[in-house]
DNA sequence: TATTGTTATACTCTATAACTATA
DNA sequence: TATAGTTATAGAGTATAACAATA
């Protein structure tokens, strides 16, 4: 496939990148699915700190997506046990999500799970892991 | 958020990658837009090379779903007058999927839109362009 | 018998619009 | 008036199971 414009390590990368994406975007629901969710679901539990309840239009800005959704998102996370919406104190519209003590352990056990996941990083030497982050910073942040 | 297990910059590098497969799971339907396409849609365009119709079959596995869903998805990218289904002349069981002269123009656009997209990518030196493309292709092959 | 594509069905994710209860 | 959350509705993406046509 032969791409014209910008320079050409830039597309290089870029394709890379977006190659990336899909293989992520083709793995990861079968891999979610280990903990009965769906990629969105743990994106959202990994989202939600432990003893930190999250106003699910909070939740909505961070997940990009309307607040209407939200809604389903949490009922589905809510009827699995492992989040729970508690009143606000403060504001009486706003109800805030927060996690259960078996949604906590279930993000443990995700989190470390994918802690341990990047076997193909590891292939990679020292100086190309650190300048590998320094770079994706760069990208991420920017 | 503190993560246990693997090196400290492996993980830290998977964090980042996880980061970007979100940040662009989030601005990508919005990009894909702009063509009248969903990003699934946008990705299976870009699948099909002009003059080469793909089977349906070939394409699901392409896209790593079933062969089910792929049904509508050509049903909509064939309303929407960009590929075309043609039948093979070898085993009649068997559909391909052509682009149109709409859809190769659409493509060729959605290619040329992506390559001209990596601006934060610019901002790396060469050398660390020259990397990033190493370290990728080590990770997305691998 | 096995494979290709389709249909039927069901669930999730997504958006828009209208509604309520608060602020 | 504006905001937080819900509901109703619609469309798209996903899977499984059953089916017809073909190999």
């Amino acid at each position: 496939m032969v791409i014209k414009g910008s320079s050409g390590q830039a597309c290089r990368a870029w394709q890379l990148l977006m190659r990336f994406f899909f293989a992520q975007r083709e793995h990861l629901p079968g891999w979610a699915e280990q903990f009965g969710l769906s990629s969105i679901q743990c994106h959202a539990l990994h989202l939600i700190e432990p003893d930190r309840p999250m106003p699910m239009s909070r939740l909505a800005r961070a997940l990009a997506c309307d607040a209407s959704n939200v809604t389903g998102l949490v009922d589905r996370l809510e009827s699995r046990g492992v989040v729970q919406r508690v009143p606000s104190t403060t504001d009486r519209r706003v109800k805030a999500v927060g996690l259960t003590a078996a949604g906590a352990k279930l993000r443990g056990e995700l989190l470390q799970r994918v802690a341990m996941r990047p076997h193909p990083l590891s292939r990679l030497s020292r100086a190309e892991r650190r300048l590998l982050v320094e770079i994706l910073e760069k990208l991420v942040d920017g």
